[in-house]
Parts: C-alpha cells; sequence; structure tokens
DNA sequence: GTAACTGCAAATCCTTTGCACTGGT
DNA sequence: ACCAGTGCAAAGGATTTGCAGTTAC
C-alpha cells in the first residue's frame, strides 16, 4: 500500500480517529488522485463504494482540519486536494474561462518569487502568512488556438 | 454626480442596456463603497431602495459580463468589488482566519513582481491571462499581539 | 409599442443537521 | 460495550428561474 496512505492513516489513529472503511477510501482517493476535487466529484467515485455524500462531507472537514488535504476556492466552486505533504506549498491555479478546465502551474521560478513576495509582505504589513493561494483566469493555449481557426 | 458612475452609465447604455433605478442604485453603490460586498451585502443596502434579490443576482452578473465589476472568491463566500477603472489591477487580498477580517494588500512592488510572474506564465504554458488573484490568509497582525499578550 | 427589466414565489443546488443504527477499538 | 462514525431524510442557505406585470427607450 501506498506509503502516503499509511502515513495519513497513523495520523489519524494518533489524533484519536477511527479507521474506518470510508476514511480509508477518501484517503486513498485524494493520495490517488494527487488533484482537486469537488466534494460531488469524490461522491461520485465513492458511492461506488458504499460512501455517503454526508460522510464525505464530513470526512472532507475532518482531513481539512487536521491539515490533511486543503481548499481552493475558484469561483462557486470549492476544491480540495492533498496538502500534507506539499510543506509550504503555493497553490498557482489557471482556469480557462471558455472550456473552463483548471490547472495548476508547478513553476519552481513562480514559486521562488512568490516566497519573497510573501516575505517581503509579511514585514511591510506585520501579518503571519501562512496560506498563499493565486489564481489566474483567462484562455488557455488549446482554446486560443481553436479560436484563430475559426 | 460622480464621473465614474456617468462614466459607467454611459457604457451600459452604450451597450444597449436599460439605465433602470436598480442598475443606478448598483452603480452607485459599487462605486461609493469601492470594497468588496457580498451580494447579500449589496442587497442589505439595496433593499431600501425597493431593490429586489433576484433582481441583485442579475445586474451582478451583468456588471460582471461587462468588466465594470469583478468576483474574488474567499472560501465559502463570493465578494464583488468595483474593476472598471483598474486597468489590470492585481488583487491581494488577505484574510485572517482569527478574526476573518479581509483586507487588500496594495503594494506596488508586489504587483510589479507578480506582472513578472504572470508575464513569466504566459509564455512559458501559452495561456493569455487576463487576471490574477492572489489570497493569503493566515494571522493578522493585531490577532497576533492578541495571542501574544493571552 | 415593445423588448428589456423587474418583483414575487417557487425551484434548484450545495451543504449541513437530527436521529437512529452500525462499526471500530 | 461504548462512543465515534454512518446513512437516510429532511432542513438550511445561497443562487437561479418562470412568469406576469412594469419601465425605459
Amino acid at each position: 500500500m501506498n506509503q502516503k496512505v499509511i502515513d495519513i492513516e497513523n495520523i489519524l489513529k494518533s489524533r484519536g480517529y477511527k479507521l474506518t472503511e470510508s476514511r480509508k477510501k477518501m484517503v486513498e482517493l485524494f493520495v490517488k488522485t494527487d488533484v482537486h476535487l469537488k466534494p460531488d466529484d469524490a461522491y461520485q467515485i465513492l458511492r461506488k463504494e458504499g460512501v455517503s455524500l454526508p460522510t464525505v462531507y464530513r470526512n472532507i472537514d475532518m482531513l481539512r482540519e487536521m491539515g490533511i488535504i486543503k481548499e481552493i476556492t475558484l469561483e462557486n466552486d470549492r476544491y480540495y486536494e492533498l496538502d500534507l505533504f506539499s510543506g509550504k506549498k503555493m497553490h498557482i491555479h489557471f482556469k480557462c474561462h471558455k472550456c473552463g478546465i483548471i490547472k495548476e502551474y508547478d513553476s519552481s521560478e513562480v514559486k521562488r518569487m512568490m516566497l519573497e513576495q510573501r516575505d517581503f509582505l509579511e514585514k511591510t504589513y506585520g501579518d503571519y502568512i501562512e496560506d498563499v493561494s493565486i489564481v489566474m483566469q483567462g484562455i488557455c493555449e488549446t482554446c486560443r488556438q481553436l479560436k484563430s481557426q475559426s
């Protein structure tokens, strides 16, 4: 079994949570997919294994409070994704408002710059910044090409 | 009357929209407050002038499509604020998860860096980025001080 | 005059909750 | 055996929609 899954399960147990079937399945799902899922996305997959919607929501809340997954909000939708092993990971998402695709920019260059910005802002404003989420919107490469053909 | 209000009204008229009472009042509200408002915040103010909730939503959508206001999503809440005269304005918001206060970082230094990043990402990934919204979360200065006292 | 706009009420969608039952320790 | 965790059904809150009446042009 995946080591991350085992680690997370141990964390849950050590904090007094029960390792139920639904929780195991949810943890596996988040580790396996490793991308943003809406609660209903997770439900559509987990329902096949007999997990109910309220349980999906309840366990999302629990995993979030434990810092195992994190929330990203884009427009009216909330997404969740694995966060535990990401350290001070920065989330830089792009959403195309033609086709709606969401992708994550994983550029170390940008992350490095963003870290500098964070430190600068902390110094300037005195706030303690735990989390940075950047959402960019526009038109993705694919849609741009479609556009120029028509 | 405020010049911005007049400008926006002219834009709406020129695009074939009717300048109804509710729209005038909404435009004035967004220009006057110049901060993020939830749909219901706007409604609580505008209802006193006889504007209904569905109309608030419908006109928010319309003003957004016209690029006059823009949406910011923080956790489960959607906020809207004036965007027309902001050019390629970057929105950098900070939310304290102790007291819930939301403030905008208005640092030209960070905006300059963010512009570089945007250009870099456009080149790297080929997407056309129209809009950048950065949400930082953590603990604000005030709450940090309260914490250290206790 | 007429098409766009509005208010009202109802529908819809996402999320949460109450409660009795079940499963993990 | 106990209490956290679950499914179900129902409640709740935000947003959207259908429709008949109204207003700006």
